[in-house]
DNA sequence: TTATCATATGAATAACAATTCATAAGTTAT
DNA sequence: ATAACTTATGAATTGTTATTCATATGATAA
C-alpha cells in the first residue's frame, strides 16, 4: 500500500507542476499560431529551402514547385508569425528566417527526418 | 558590375542547397503532419504539461481545460503521429512525450515565449 | 509615360480539421 | 455477473484554412 501512495503523491506533484507552469491562454494560442505557420508541407518546405540562406520569391516558388501566388500567400502567414522576414532588393523581395529558434526548430526536425525516431 | 555579379552567383548556389537538400514529398508531409499535431492550442497544453513528466487522461483534461471526449480525440491524433506514447496502469492510461527531440521543441518553443523573439 | 518584370492581395470555392454527443470498450471491485 | 469508473471512438456538425484566379502594386528600364 506504501508504494501506491507515493506513486499517487508523484502524481498530484506533476499535475500540479503542469497547472502551474502552464503559459497563459494567450501565449499558448500565439504559439500554437506559430507552430501552424510551420506546419503546411509548402510552408515546411520554404523554410528547409531558406535553412540554406536568403532567396527570392521566385526561387522559392522553384523551390516549393507550386505557382507564384499561391507562394506569396504562404509567404504573407510565414511573415505575420515573424517566422520569416523579408527586404526588398529592386524588383526583388529576399526572404530570410526570421531569428535562431526558428532555425534550432528546423534543424531539429530535420535531424528527426533522419534518425527517424 | 562585379559585385552583382558575385551576388548573384551566390544565389544560385544557394537556390542550388536548396533543391538539392530539399527532402522527399512523402518526408516533408510526414513532418509537416507532425508539426501541424503540435499545432493546436489544447494540443499544445497537453506537451506542455506533459513535460512536466507523465500524466493520466483525467489530469490531462484538467490541464487543458476541456472535455475528456475532446481530449481523448486530441491524445489520438498526438499520439498517431508518435509524439506522445502510452501506458496502461490498471483502469487508467498514463502519457508521455515519446521522444528528446519533441522535449527539445517543446524547450525551444518555450524559451521563445519567455525572451519574446 | 508606358511597358515589363516581380511580388502581393481580395474574394470565392474547395478541402480539411475540431468539437460535440452518444455510446462502446477495457479494468477493477462487489 | 453486474456495477462503477476511466478512456476511446464513430458520426455529424461546425468552423478553419488552402488554393486558385483575376487583378493590383511596386520597381526598373526604354
Amino acid at each position: 500500500m506504501k508504494d501506491t501512495q507515493k506513486e499517487k503523491l508523484e502524481h498530484e506533484e506533476r499535475i500540479r507542476c503542469a497547472l502551474e507552469s502552464m503559459p497563459s491562454e494567450d501565449d499558448v494560442a500565439e504559439l500554437a499560431a506559430r507552430f501552424k505557420a510551420i506546419s503546411e508541407p509548402s510552408r515546411l518546405k520554404i523554410l528547409l529551402a531558406l535553412s540554406c540562406g536568403e532567396l527570392c520569391v521566385e526561387h522559392l516558388t522553384q523551390a516549393v514547385g507550386g505557382n507564384q501566388s499561391a507562394v506569396s500567400h504562404q509567404l504573407k502567414t510565414l511573415k505575420d508569425h515573424r517566422i520569416i522576414k523579408c527586404r526588398r532588393q529592386g524588383k526583388q523581395v529576399i526572404y530570410s528566417i526570421a531569428d535562431g529558434h526558428i532555425l534550432t526548430m528546423i534543424s531539429v526536425a530535420k535531424e528527426h527526418l533522419n534518425c527517424n525516431e
